[in-house]
DNA sequence: GTCACTCGTCACGACGCCGTCAGACCGGCG
DNA sequence: CGCCGGTCTGACGGCGTCGTGACGAGTGAC
């Protein structure tokens, strides 16, 4: 689900938005303060944010410019005032639009979709990362340590499902029916050759994929 | 230099923006119904399109969609009546920002500079560029290393929707779907062969375009 | 200590997919 | 009517991927 990050320092507002967005499809997370904003966006990056001008402790103008600094999410700036000169400056700090209070749902929603879809063309892909490996699903693409790894479709397949299962313990009959289909339930001795496979592409110290033996496998 | 195109009936409005863009550092190209935008911007694809919402011949909005079918330039669109529903048509037809009536002129560039310079790099560059490879989307040219290569037509759209999605690994279907249609869906002979002669003419080193066994192909 | 069991690894053969070429078809143009 | 560029099809050699079997290592039960 496509995360937005939320900084309003007016409760009724935060709540109203949370609302609005829950129903149009997001998960929302809020921030009531521009630090907490910045905090909350380096711990787990959202896929956009709305910010409000005014805020508590700093300006929600520099807000932005900071998360600019290291990321090309889209940012929409809310403010109550229309005043010309600050919505310029908000779009020059990188903002990708300006709403002006009282804004009706339909608009803001609208709005958001609009800058993602712009986004999502150029920006990246949302990227599973476990120590110094990155799996982009979508683009098929991964990396150790930075340095980019072919993998066949079954190698692929196998990581994807160990990784969208982090930390889970997976049966031999779950990867088998998982990857290959119902048909190959039993094949374990298929399983063990491409897990060795596996391993020796994106696991070569043997940190990452455990063994539990008599059972299954599981990403650490 | 980077070049809007600016539709509206009104005269004075046409006349008024030609100036603040002129003065912003934009070029300026006008028509005064859809139909005529729709021309213009067929004939010589500006970088940015500005439309306003009631023309005496078709929709704005309407506008905005026929526009969108071939070609991703920033839009925005103008209006005088802020109606919410409104808004939320024309920003779900592709528009990228949607601006009330009155506004002032500053605002305007403002807003028009945040959709380009999401849009893509910075400005005017309908060209996508990598290694040593240019692809003027619009203008239909290809040049390898600096010199001109003549593409099919077929050719050209499959090397424009690898580059579209660089670096992501696009499947046979994905592809024949695209750049062929539904009806395509498993004709990957015909891909093999296409895929072949685009590579004679603009990868002879093998480098940039990979093949994915058993799953695509993809633009390094 | 021995046995049974499972796991990891390697080598090998089979199969399917891939790249390439030649040729047929078709519409546009002179 | 003949030419020509563009597209699709079929055939063929080559190679990557996959599943199988064999072997040694580790582990726990008795």
């Amino acid at each position: 689900m496509t995360r937005v990050l939320v900084c309003d320092d007016e409760p009724h507002i935060v709540r109203a938005l949370k609302v609005v967005l829950r129903e149009a499809g997001f998960e929302a997370v809020t921030a009531a303060t521009g630090e907490e904003a910045l905090d909350r966006a380096a711990v787990r990056p959202p896929d956009a944010a709305i910010l409000d001008l005014v805020l508590p402790d700093i300006d929600g103008i520099e807000v932005c410019r900071r998360l600019r600094t290291w990321t090309e999410m889209p940012i929409l700036v809310l403010s109550a005032v229309g005043d010309e000169d600050e919505k310029v400056r908000a779009l020059e700090a990188g903002a990708d639009d300006y709403v002006v209070k009282p804004f009706g749902p339909k608009e803001l929603v609208a709005r958001l979709q609009a800058a993602l879809r712009r986004a999502g063309g150029s920006a990246a892909d949302p990227v599973l990362r476990a120590d110094g490996l990155e799996v982009d699903v979508a683009a098929h693409v991964v990396r150790v340590e930075g340095v980019e790894v072919h993998l066949t479709p079954i190698e692929f397949d196998l990581l994807k499902t160990l990784l969208r299962h982090r930390g889970r313990l997976l049966t031999h009959r779950a990867l088998l029916t998982e990857v290959w289909g119902a048909a190959y339930e039993h094949d374990t001795a298929t399983l063990r050759t491409h897990m060795s496979n596996l391993r020796r592409k994106v696991d070569p110290a043997g940190e990452r994929i455990r063994t539990d033996p008599g059972v299954g496998y599981r990403f650490a």
